[in-house]
DNA sequence: CACACAATTAATAGAGCTATTAAATATAAT
DNA sequence: ATTATATTTAATAGCTCTATTAATTGTGTG
């Protein structure tokens, strides 16, 4: 049946089923439509996952850990002056946003779809960037009490920075429509802002 | 049939659909459980509005106006100083959005299931905020020139300005939910992060 | 080869949804 | 009161979707 033999049929499900699904959204995308998409019959992504649902969570699941986990991914960053630290966590974390850019969309939606489940889901991955998190805290006091920085909060720092970084990727589909860019002028916008989410964040933090 | 004697039907159902939309969106809403909310039969949905298209743009177009012509409201601030004007727009901003918490996510839905619609909608209101736009941006660039700000576009303002302000919406029910925030608590994040946005943005602008 | 098992398909039950139609009921006007 | 018009309902056609089942084809193993 296959273009890439080289992979199951499985695999391929799961490949075309989380490029709808971030395309789409769980509601407007059937199995049908994966199924014809990947070139099989429509019983055969029931025969592998059984259910959409089921489907959907195997793909939920492992994109939800990466992009948690991915928050702020760890680095050896550790003799840097900590602005040059936080330089490198705000770009990295837009990195990877950008690398991912229709996920936080489906995670919001999916937040309000059904709660509860999600809820379930991010308990098993509780407690993984709390170390990195502890550290940056005492990094971040003492450069407050150093003086250094004015006084903030390490959550309203993390609260700006995913939010400046997701709402572009947010935002990007709805102005580029109304504005009418093309992929080029896109382009531009998307480097231009990632410089100036970090400009924003670290010129705010002078005492 | 009604509870609320005084309103027409239609304006039931209207004010029915406009909660049902806004809490599920459009696909997981049907106009079955819109009826089955006002307390009517389902076909009568379809009497007044025909389709269930018909009856959700009338909503969106009317909400869709209402958000991106208060995306900057004018006031009566001619007089004030650049910052605390700038303070005034963004804190008004803030309101709005707070007062319409669960648009953004709708629009933004929107512009991914049906880009096209929502530009022709969009262009119906073209045009209302440019002379606001050019009024700030000439005092912006007057107190860049005069070395009061550091250099920044409008547009950037505009976009950090928003994204701040829709992204706390769009995220505090996953936050939350993770971090199980009881409704004083949520209410607590929303004023803080009021205060918190205003100040990184003035903040970040000293030269 | 023959047998077991995996993969795949066709067919379809069952459910929910949109939209329409025709009939019933309420309302207003003369 | 009668008639026209507006509102409301019941019923249902037609569609799409999920999930299951039974039958068919493929594949590897003894």
């Amino acid at each position: 049946m296959e273009d890439k033999p080289s992979q199951t049929t499985e695999q391929a499900i799961l490949e075309v089923a989380e490029r709808i699904f971030l395309e789409k959204g769980f509601a407007l995308t059937s199995t049908t439509e994966i199924a014809k998409a990947v070139g099989c019959n429509q019983a055969l992504v029931h025969y592998y996952f059984r259910t959409k649902d089921n489907l959907f969570n195997t793909i939920f699941e492992q994109k939800f850990k990466m992009f948690f986990q991915g928050i702020f991914e760890i680095k050896n960053l550790d003799e840097l002056p900590f602005l040059d630290k936080l330089k490198h966590i705000i770009e990295s974390h837009f990195d990877m946003v950008m690398a991912n850019s229709k996920l936080p969309l489906l995670i919001i939606n999916e937040f309000s779809r059904r709660p509860e489940q999600v809820r379930l889901l991010s308990e098993k991955l509780q407690g993984i960037p709390e170390k990195l998190f502890e550290k940056l805290n005492v990094e971040l006091e003492a450069e407050i009490s150093a003086g250094r920085i004015r006084q903030i909060s390490l959550m309203d720092l993390i609260m700006s920075t995913v939010s400046l970084n997701i709402s572009l990727f947010l935002l990007l589909p709805i102005a580029s429509e109304l504005m009418s860019l093309n992929e080029t002028q896109k382009q531009f916008v998307i480097i231009h802002r990632r410089t100036e989410n970090v400009n924003l964040i670290l010129n705010s933090l002078r005492p």
